[in-house]
DNA sequence: CTTGAAATTGAAATCAAATTCAATATTATA
DNA sequence: TATAATATTGAATTTGATTTCAATTTCAAG
């Protein structure tokens, strides 16, 4: 869904390619460090090695650098057709698991990135529209079932779609301020990236299915599955 | 926990504080159209109807206007005490209710707004902590109950913190896809800010306690009640 | 080795926005 | 009404970055 881009721009060589590049790599390395909105077309070239005005032999601005990068970045980190394969058909918590291991991944290694998407995203109408295909699309799996998969409920596309949306964003928020943000009153030791993935994919599963997934799958969060409303103790009307 | 400033900055007459609070104004509008990253300060002149070195006089840059501004938005609008006391004790799907639909409201009464507050928490690390410190107030009413809530699970406070985050986190997504972005695929007709906040309410309730809300407490999400693995033909484990 | 196309340099020009400030206007108070 | 404090103006300046470009270097092909 993203370009790839193998012969874009100016260059015109192998050596050009090369420095093309070169100045791709350092911006990313740069959005690591500073994010999207602090880079400047110094802090690249800089960081590339070469003068500054080499880069506008390769790109127009620093956002069509930006949107190529990180368009490269989410087709390579984000790429759920990669992972969807090896799913068993019908098993939705190892699907949803899938799903979620990649984003999280993707923050904890690469958090300076993840907020420069989110600062991209916000600011390029297109590279929004882009990312949020891309979201949809991987919900779209989920919500081409729902209907089938909860025929009592008589869900619309419409609907299913606005209840996926929902449950798809639990984690957003956890992932940001976990590892963009490290928020102190979440970052206790620390958490590998499977557990994170286990702990969003069962609030997730939980809110769908209202149940818990098979304790089989479970590795660290098991005491999740003492959560229920029966063992509190409140009212009912 | 912001600031509610009456006498802050250059004004020392009544004409100043008037032009101070004017200012102040203007820049809401205009961070309602423009979001706070294309906010400049003719804008805010201009829609003050003042001349543009008028704005030192009362502010040292944008970025403290905007923060004032912001602080005060958040004070009034999101401000969780004033529906807290409505809610009676233990009446669990009241509370999360009551704390989803402040937030609901925002977004759909001035979605750039809350896109300027998502701008600068993202910019400013000391707005960053207070929203997420403010947030964490709010969660703080689940986190100190749940281990009691859930004797079973044992969680420490951490872990409840943890667990309360990503719950709370459902929403987010779609609320800033829906109001902000307005995405097509989830803006349908439309939504009254009450339904939505159900639905949010719901997801999150079922994430948490593993049941639906009190069939009788929903107006407009019945059909989610029928979102049960068993409905679903699933091959167990 | 020569040649021309492409790559590279970095200083100078340009640009958009922030910031300053001397001049002027307003207002409350004596 | 005079005065002093405060508010207000907007043109001039400064700032911090982008963008251009003439001169130079590199390198592959002949």
């Amino acid at each position: 869904m993203v370009a790839a881009a193998s012969n874009q721009g100016g260059a015109k060589s192998v050596k050009g390619e090369k420095a093309r590049a070169k100045l791709k790599s350092a911006a990313l390395v740069v959005m690591e460090q500073l994010g999207y909105h602090k880079m400047r077309i110094v802090d690249v070239t800089r960081e590339a090695g070469v003068a500054s005005g080499l880069f506008y032999h390769y790109f127009k601005d620093l956002k069509t650098l930006t949107l190529e990068v990180l368009g490269d970045f989410i087709a390579h980190s984000l790429n759920i057709e990669d992972i969807e394969r090896d799913v068993p058909k019908g098993d939705w918590y190892e699907r949803i698991l899938a799903h979620n291991t990649l984003v999280v991944q993707a923050y904890a290694e690469r958090p300076g990135i993840m907020r420069s998407i989110l600062q991209l995203a916000d600011e390029d109408n297109g590279f929004s529209e882009l990312l949020r295909a891309n979201f949809i699309k991987q919900l779209g799996w989920l919500t081409s079932v729902m209907p089938k998969l909860f025929p009592a409920a008589g869900f619309s596309e419409q609907q299913a779609m606005l209840v996926a949306y929902t449950l798809a964003g639990a984690g957003e928020t956890v992932l940001r301020d976990y590892y963009v943000n490290r928020e102190s009153a979440i970052v206790s030791g620390s958490l590998a990236v499977e557990e994170m993935a286990e702990l969003i994919t069962v609030i997730y599963y939980r809110g769908l299915f209202l149940e818990n997934p098979p304790a089989a799958k479970l590795r660290y969060t098991k005491k999740l599955q003492h959560m229920r409303m029966v063992e509190a103790s409140q009212e009912r009307d």
